[in-house]
DNA sequence: TTGTAGGCGTTATCAA
DNA sequence: TTGATAACGCCTACAA
């Protein structure tokens, strides 16, 4: 079929182990050979069998991706493709390929988890989420098998490799800024409070309210999921506030949450920021190109994606590793969807 | 390390094979000792190495997935994600996993199309792509290895599997609806003129012109890349012709840069679709998101996915399966950035 | 119906 | 510095 080591070994007229050493440039290879194998390989077109070499190696170099619950709405969110882009730069630069689980559910992704691991298809895998009592965590940690958490672990973060932002902090800055420019009454919009980076923002926003002297009020914090049409309802709800108790400014803890933010209240006739400024996190591609662009937390998701295999590739090839957190930094992008607030 | 088939074996009191046949379910084996072998399987928690039976079989079920020139800037493309979806999908449900390829630039990616293939790494390959003189659509074909195209093929369309949607009459069915809204001064707004795709919705444009007995002018014809900021210049430009030659509605070949142009069109003071009517492609998610929700052709990005990978699953596991071109159907999702014109 | 043995393409150990 | 040879874990004739 393809051209093997063996027929290389033909060809350059020497045993297929000098071929394997030649492959794996062992110093204790006379030059001579080393250019006579080379050429028979050049000659031949001869390129390694993967397959075999893992199988012999007992590893892949190929990375796991797992998605949180249903891959479908993951694909969908813009902090993806960033995230890949960063994971496929990390693993590259150490010559790793990248694998999807694929499935729909749960069940599905976990039983595809299973497979690659036990099946030996991937060196390790990457957790692209955080979340409450994940079975696939679990698993990983019973087996001892290298993996990276793309987020802060809900316990034993001091246990798990991981790669986050500083989301209490980022909450704080975003909320501070707010203040800084005159804003009181500031209300939070969070995605899923079940996920760890929501209940984290948000207590940032707590903190940083205690510590201008604000009152924190439980009515101004509204949780949606991170889909599209999530903001609609709970927009409307604050926005139906009586004028003095209206919040000035909002705090929406994802961009695309804020796209639909800023559709529902164009709905209301309210001008952002003239009526209400809004500030975002993830500063993903399209921040820039709403109307009118939005102030956001950008959270280096690129880096997230880059450490995250990184640090993988690392535990991997040096099992006894101890365990990192790697904090990636954040910042603040102001851009035009928030103004200092009229008095 | 972990258990084999032959700790299988031992548990119950079989040969190896015997464990391999009832794992293949071989219907010459007893049910009795199918049980017991399964018993022993579950027992000791057996899971079979991939790579091993990958080896022997010389099958991985593993698809690749190859991107353009540069992954980066395709990632960002709010097409990958749907697409991705669709790929899932169509390899999930024959248990086949996804693998992508890594790399920066075209040298990288054909690099690593070469290693996929030759190192056995991938049973087949879809091409998320369709360009002019493809080095590696010509290493496939030489290699006779299994690959799927998405798009249109530069040449050869009849020898190679590919799925896409019909351009041409998509760019018709575009242009046709501006016109039946009373549009005659219509402009062609087009991504890269290199690719497949962009010179075909191009023809079909050209096309329901010349039906309604329209005049072709070149410089209705703009080329800009993909990327966000593309739009402005070309908008520009066309926004300066003196008002009774100005375009009073644009047709642009993707909703990226659809939104590019409206913030462009918003920047010189003009409404959509009060002082000019857009009609975008590709109905990407955030189309209805944008202000105005834009009028899209639907392309059935996730089918486009879909089929592609139950496609290369069939000529993978049927290597003489004729070559097949399949064709996604298109339709109008008519939002609010098209309207009658104003005479 | 089941077992034996050789092979898939490498790597690694041990001799030479 | 190189060559035999035995793994790696599974599959599949061929034999029994």
């Amino acid at each position: 079929m393809s051209v093997t080591i063996k027929d290389v070994a033909k060809a350059a007229n020497v045993a297929p182990s000098t071929v394997s050493r030649v492959i794996a440039n062992n110093p204790r290879i006379s030059e001579r050979t080393k250019v006579k194998v080379r050429e028979a390989m050049d000659q031949l077109g001869y390129h390694p069998n993967f397959i075999a070499r893992s199988l012999a190696n007992q590893s892949t170099q190929v990375i796991g991706l797992v998605t949180p619950g249903s891959s479908d709405v993951f694909f969908q969110n813009p902090f993806f493709p960033t995230v890949l882009r960063g994971l496929n730069e990390g693993a590259h630069e150490h010559q790793y390929a990248l694998q999807l689980v694929t499935g729909k559910n749960e069940e599905d992704i976990y039983n595809g988890v299973v497979q690659m691991v036990q099946g030996g298809r991937v060196d390790g895998v990457v957790l692209l989420y955080s979340k409450v009592e994940d079975r696939i965590l679990s698993y990983l940690q019973e087996r001892n098998f290298p993996f990276v958490m793309i987020g802060k672990p809900y316990k034993m973060p001091e246990s798990i490799t991981h790669v986050d932002n500083d989301n209490i902090q980022a909450g704080f800055d975003a909320t501070e800024f707010l203040i800084g420019i005159g804003h009181e009454r500031i209300a939070f919009v969070g995605g899923d409070n079940k996920l760890v980076v929501t209940v984290e923002r948000l207590e940032g926003y707590k903190e940083a309210l205690k510590k201008a002297g604000l009152p924190y009020h439980p009515r101004y914090t509204v949780h949606e999921t991170f889909l599209l049409e999530g903001g609609k309802d709970a927009i409307c709800a604050l926005m139906e506030l009586p004028e003095n108790e209206r919040p000035t400014a909002l705090l929406v803890t994802d961009d695309l949450m804020s796209l639909g933010v800023l559709n529902t209240l164009s709905e209301l006739d309210m001008t952002v920021p003239e009526d209400i400024s809004i500030i975002s996190f993830n500063n993903v591609l399209f921040s820039e190109m709403s109307r009118p662009p939005l102030t956001s937390v950008d959270i280096n998701i690129f880096q997230l994606g880059y450490e995250a295999s990184s640090q993988l590739i690392k535990r991997v090839e040096h099992k006894d590793e101890p365990h990192h957190r790697i904090t990636v930094p954040h910042h603040i992008i102001a851009r035009f969807s928030t103004e200092y607030v009229k008095k």
